[in-house]
DNA sequence: AAATGGTAAGTTGTATACAAAAAAAGAGTC
DNA sequence: GACTCTTTTTTTGTATACAACTTACCATTT
């Protein structure tokens, strides 16, 4: 009769969170919104206990700004932000994949692809937005786990969330992104053949490329 | 003549937030110790309430494990986790110093000089393991703000944050730290001449000489 | 009108109380 | 004794209630 058999009692704080952190990313709450805790705890039909501990959790990830005895408003966008944190992104993620191509297996290279595949397919779909983000964030994981960096790797993902936000403004503004994919594609294809130079080259390319689009955009966008 | 307090009212959350941080730091609250919010919260003299929201905010810098129905504890030391921040560090410091260094005024010279001779002095009293790691958490910063970061920095003062467990660690072994203290000296003078190659090239060697040293120590130490 | 001061309303911060989950302790079986 | 299943205890999660802070409003004064 239920549908949720496997989900493993999820604290309430975890599901504010993530309905939270999903608005946000989404742009469904815009940057500046306040964040009333009564109003969402009502919203989300929790007291404002799990609503204050989201948020907390979310004003660490960078999503939210949370002041003491004033509350809580969603993080802005902010092209100086995008431009350091893809420029930091650039810095770091081609460290790992260099760290990281040597050691790639058959099986790392077909995970990479079926996500590539999966991420292909995700633009010709209507609610792509959704979905797409989140591919790229795990193709983009997919290459670097052979390097065995578990704390870089947090490291990343939580910058790679901040760059969510602007990755999903730009794709709502391009309505898709063929040159990220065929970049994506090349990518995968050099880390096959080991070219640890070329492969590295272009991701710094695809990083900084997106990151001069994104705060072009920005900059129009909160002008 | 309003008197305008720039003394804030501090939460309970981050009177809590902040000791169990320099207990935790200083070893104090050695790692592996299970967290019990009731007892935090009769020892602190407050509800569990600011003691969890402070504790997840402990999670999130790194310092404190925080599994949902179970509980709290202080985060583990590992020699592949210091391993990987001192290496993070390195690569994005010696880039924060690179693009820091032209921009540096006599100013940032100064407060870095202060900053220096304070954590000489430091040192010198029995009390140092303290207010070292903050001080030399200090410096290194001082020899950035002028590349007009703040993202990046607020990503490396949180890397910064976990590695001041080992560096404290470092520190209670050893007893002192001439060496460091003679290269950052000479880390500063590199940067008043304005020779950028050489003082990226010492920051890093900086940076991974303190690791090898410390993933050493940690090994034996968690054996 | 601008500034001051002082209430009132709204929002956040925290203590308390209770519900729910996990861990620990017994009871019974093999 | 080891194992499983129940029962008890401990610990965490969350709702509620109230206190503390901030802001907005209005009256008073200059």
């Amino acid at each position: 009769m239920t549908i949720n058999t496997n989900i493993v009692h999820k604290t309430r704080t975890q599901v504010v969170l993530e309905a939270l952190r999903e608005r946000i990313l989404s742009g469904d709450i815009a940057a500046g919104t306040p964040l009333r805790q009564s109003a969402l705890a009502s919203e989300l039909n929790v007291s404002r206990i799990p609503v204050r501990e989201a948020l907390l959790q979310l004003e660490s990830e960078g999503l939210v700004n949370f002041e003491p005895h004033k509350g809580a408003t969603a993080a802005g966008l902010c092209a100086e932000q995008a431009q350091e944190l893809f420029e930091l992104r650039a810095l770091i993620e081609t460290d790992l994949l260099a760290k990281s191509i040597d050691k790639m297996t058959q099986d790392h290279f077909d995970i990479a692809q079926k996500l590539l595949d999966k991420l292909e397919a995700s633009l010709h779909q209507p609610d792509s937005s959704n979905t797409w983000s989140s591919l790229n964030t795990a193709f983009h994981a997919s290459l670097y786990v052979a390097a065995n960096r578990t704390s870089t790797m947090e490291i990343v993902q939580n910058i790679n969330s901040n760059c969510d936000r602007y990755v999903r403004l730009h794709l709502l503004h391009l309505g898709s992104f063929q040159d990220a994919d065929k970049q994506h594609q090349q990518l995968l294809d050099f880390c096959k053949a080991r070219d640890k130079k070329a492969a590295c080259e272009l991701l710094h390319q695809h990083l900084l490329g997106s990151a001069s689009e994104i705060v072009e955009l920005v900059l129009r966008q909160t002008k």
